[in-house]
DNA sequence: CGATAATGCCGAAACGATTAGCTGAGAGCC
DNA sequence: GGCTCTCAGCTAATCGTTTCGGCATTATCG
């Protein structure tokens, strides 16, 4: 087995202590036992535990991070933004893909508290604050910033983008295109996101006059491969929009996908414009015009929030740091024809 | 602070052994007992210390997956199925990135050991056998499995694609179009991955008694800038190839981009064949032929491996998996003219 | 030179779980 | 009734660190 503490101490000649005391420097030791200490350490190889510092220390320098959909490039983009803002602070990362799944959230929040996960960044699924931090009282709750999406009735640190503003952008372009007929493909409403993205979309259509008509509109539940079929469906109706709002960058993936499988062209036939576009993902053709948000800042200030609360402990306001949204125009909507 | 397991004790009047035995049913425990000590886990929201545990058990749980570039989709699809069965194994995935860096990868590989974990899932950059294991014993060597890429000298366990015959095929099919000019973006020639496309390439022109031309060869480093760059650079010469072998995924959408740019039509005016697609992006137009790798059925395969190492502990001998290739037509390919 | 302070190191108690080994009570048997 | 046998549940050792308090030994000062 690896050599321990003890035996390093055995072999120099002197007590667990001092060995502490030079491995950590955290106290003076004369220079005759330093060097004795080191020789040991180098003859046994000895290296100490960092399991059995976590459990004196208390610490575990260990971040985890809850996405909904791991497959979703939006979050593995993310992840990647993460593992190099944490350990920048000198942590590790963890990863959890709860699937949007609440049952696995709530599995996985517990592997978390079991892990003694310093802190917590979590793309919330469960809905519910009691779902996420369980009945546990304040005091043991981790630090914990969500991203992306609120919880409604707790204070819990949030960064997020501007949901509503982004779809309001977006939608407002294609009315500006003189589109009228507008359809939507949405995110699932028991988020925070999706219900925000629809409003947005609708107050912009309702600023402008015009009504959002419900058979324009399914739900993708921001999955691509959902999206698709849903595209599908709405563009096999007798009647169709002539433009579509997207709800995320995946979900515009699976009905760009659906629109050249039915035999349509974007933007020639129909308009699209969506929130959140596929990051890393340049040069695809047609270039979808989208809201853009800085995932990168978005992450380090989640993580600044985080670190702060770690170190700072518990006793600090909930803080929500909102990022804009900005409309990048690509190619993937046209002027109303006729 | 969390409550402990002596807390627990003292509220349902047992002995932390009773609670042990009821948390682990690792005992039998009267129901009447059981219930108190349930009840007392519940309402004092006990949840067993990992850390503690750990140094007891001499396990963490934990698997870590070090990758070489996690801003590449293909590697965060590998985490994402990494994830998936690392958790179905009862482990926890720590996620790091290497960014190529094969000083970033020493530093992490010396955490990865220092946290103790279980297992390592390791894409190598270093290169050599020592630059990972380092200079230490068997005996404290961590559970390794090299994922895409081998490393020389020693025996680990690996999985891999077949690059040779991936390549081999991608050029076969562009030579079977008629084309003889046919240029190629290459991975680093100092990974394994990188070295055997370039030869299956070598190999299948050769076999046509056709030969590479260095001029219409660069190295785009596997990263979709280095390969925009790249293929910017090598279509603007005065000549150009008609046809491009593309060493991976990410950067096939770089040289897309940069074909666009240039004025130049895929595949009119030239076709393009990669190796190593990117998951989860269908739908991209023109749609690429490339040769696709089951990567969940990899990742799947190299955690068993793992999860199989862990168990049985050191002494089993290192194997290898390879999986092949299929080619999937897409359009990016048309016939030489003229 | 004796009292006090400072120094350098050690002993042992944590940290929070698991588990081997023990205790004591109840049951079964003669 | 006394003997053993069972077995639920307890006691205490253990994992490998860190660190507090203490204890010699030496330095300082009046």
């Amino acid at each position: 087995m690896a050599a321990t503490i003890k035996d390093v101490a055995k072999a120099a000649g002197v007590s667990t202590a001092t060995v502490s005391a030079v491995v950590n420097e955290s106290a003076y030791v004369s220079p005759a036992l330093r060097a004795r200490v080191l020789e040991a350490i180098r003859d046994l190889g000895f290296a100490p535990s960092q399991m059995a510092r976590n459990l004196r220390n208390g610490k575990s320098e260990l971040i985890a991070v809850v996405v909904a959909d791991l497959s979703n490039p939006f979050y593995a983009r993310m992840v990647c933004a993460a593992e190099a803002a944490v350990a920048a602070w000198g942590f590790s990362l963890i990863v959890f893909n709860s699937d949007e799944k609440p049952e696995a959230e709530k599995r996985i929040l517990s592997r978390v508290r079991t892990l003694c996960c310093e802190g917590l960044i979590l793309v919330p699924v469960g809905g519910t604050v009691a779902a996420v931090s369980g009945d546990h009282l304040d005091s043991r709750r981790i630090p914990t910033v969500l991203f992306g999406r609120t919880l409604e009735g707790d204070a819990l640190d949030a960064v997020t983008i501007d949901n509503f503003a982004a779809s309001y952008q977006a939608t407002n372009y294609l009315i500006d295109l003189g589109h009228k007929r507008i359809g939507a493909i949405t995110g699932p409403r028991r988020l925070s996101t999706g219900l925000a993205r629809i409003a947005g979309m609708e107050s912009a259509m309702s600023a402008k006059g015009l009504m959002v008509e419900p058979r324009f509109v399914r739900s993708g539940d921001f999955r691509e491969e959902i999206a698709y079929s849903a595209a599908r469906a709405l563009f096999e109706q007798r009647e169709r929009p002539s433009a579509l709002y997207v709800a995320n960058g995946l979900m515009a993936l699976g009905v760009m996908r659906a629109i050249a499988d039915i035999g349509l062209k974007c933007p020639d036939d129909v308009s699209i414009a969506s929130t959140d576009n596929i990051p890393g993902i340049r040069g695809l053709r047609p270039n979808l015009t989208r809201t853009e948000h800085p995932i990168v800042d978005m992450v380090n200030e989640a993580v600044r929030l985080l670190v702060d609360r770690i170190k700072r402990g518990g006793a600090i306001e909930a803080r929500h740091v909102v990022f804009p949204s900005a409309l990048v125009v690509g190619d993937s909507c046209a002027p109303l024809r006729g």
